[in-house]
DNA sequence: GCGGTTGTTTCGCGGTCGTGAACCGTCCGG
DNA sequence: CCGGACGGTTCACGACCGCGAAACAACCGC
């Protein structure tokens, strides 16, 4: 779907030929900024650069190159200090904003989703969420699992993720920012 | 298994055949083990990873293979020079953060971290540990190191590790710190 | 009335935690 | 020099329980 404009502020990666751009690169390179290098099929790999830059040899199928892209890009804003990372907004109007994208939220889902996202990227506990959701005392004990459920089920397609921290509570992060250990 | 390792230099890059041998993968990134995931001509490309994994497309030439191969371990080996000045830090929520990445740690093993983390780079005694795990008193003699165990395969794909001096006790330090012998 | 929202019940997967036991290297006494 | 004690690692197992997820039944608004 979202192919791979980044219609937000990402770090801008450049696509150089190489080695013909040469010039280009190590202008790149200076100023810090990312790069894919695009290789003829007989041109020798070049040697291992700066972690700002990848390559690829072509001819390359477009998904192939957006991939690289997306890898180096993730390798950026994940590893790196620079993180332009695109903050998600949540407006009054129950509308939860990423990049260009937005879902409609329902009124519970969006107070949990407010409790969440001021706190994003922290543990929020489920009796602050409990609150949140339900200013006026909460309803069964479960209510807050399926709506949690579903707040994620929503939030999906935004790349944005809900982990349970187990018997702590609930922390929403950018599908980009994940836990280290190896589950999806 | 089938997993191909070149023996020879020191950071162990592991071949993976994706997405046949996605345990694997899961497996070597639990561990934080570098790897290289080997895609067939019609796979599409996986979503990007940590920043211990690299892809390519087979069939691929010998050299561009090795080439990514240079490449990644380029980028684990102090390429950058940013990561190395990371330091971790446990919040009160069971969350242990280093670099961008973090995992969760069950109630137990977050008292144990959090002594063994007041000591960053010096011994903790087992007794010591023992009372910061077990408030209360102590269960089997056991049951402490098999936390430790545990806490350490948690902390493995942050590259962090819990050193055994023998007779003394545990150490934690940056997995880039380590000590002068042999043992990982 | 219809589609979307909300809450409940129910089932069961999987994480946590302790125990027992097999295994291994090191140190020490005979 | 050998055998055993010791300290430590790792796996397997069972008990417990938090949480995920489906299925179902009101309920609300346009």
């Amino acid at each position: 779907m979202d192919g791979v404009e980044p219609d937000g502020d990402r770090p801008e990666i450049t696509l150089v030929r190489w080695p013909e751009q040469e010039a280009t690169r190590t202008a790149l390179r200076a100023e810090g900024r990312p790069r894919v290098l695009l290789l003829g099929p007989t041109t020798p790999a070049p040697d291992p650069g700066d972690d700002r830059e990848d390559w690829v040899r072509i001819p390359v199928a477009d998904a192939d190159l957006q991939a690289r892209i997306r890898w180096l890009a993730h390798r950026l804003g994940g590893g790196g200090g620079d993180r332009t990372a695109e903050r998600p907004v949540l407006d009054d109007d129950g509308l939860f904003r990423v990049g260009g994208e937005w879902v409609a939220l329902p009124p519970v889902e969006h107070r949990l989703a407010r409790a969440l996202l001021d706190r994003l990227g922290t543990v929020v506990s489920r009796d602050a969420l409990a609150e949140a959701g339900w200013p006026e005392g909460a309803p069964g004990r479960n209510a807050l699992d399926v709506h949690v459920l579903r707040l994620r089920r929503r939030l999906a397609p935004l790349r944005m993720t809900i982990h349970t921290v187990r018997s702590r509570g609930y922390l929403l992060a950018s599908g980009t920012s994940r836990p280290a250990d190896g589950r999806a």
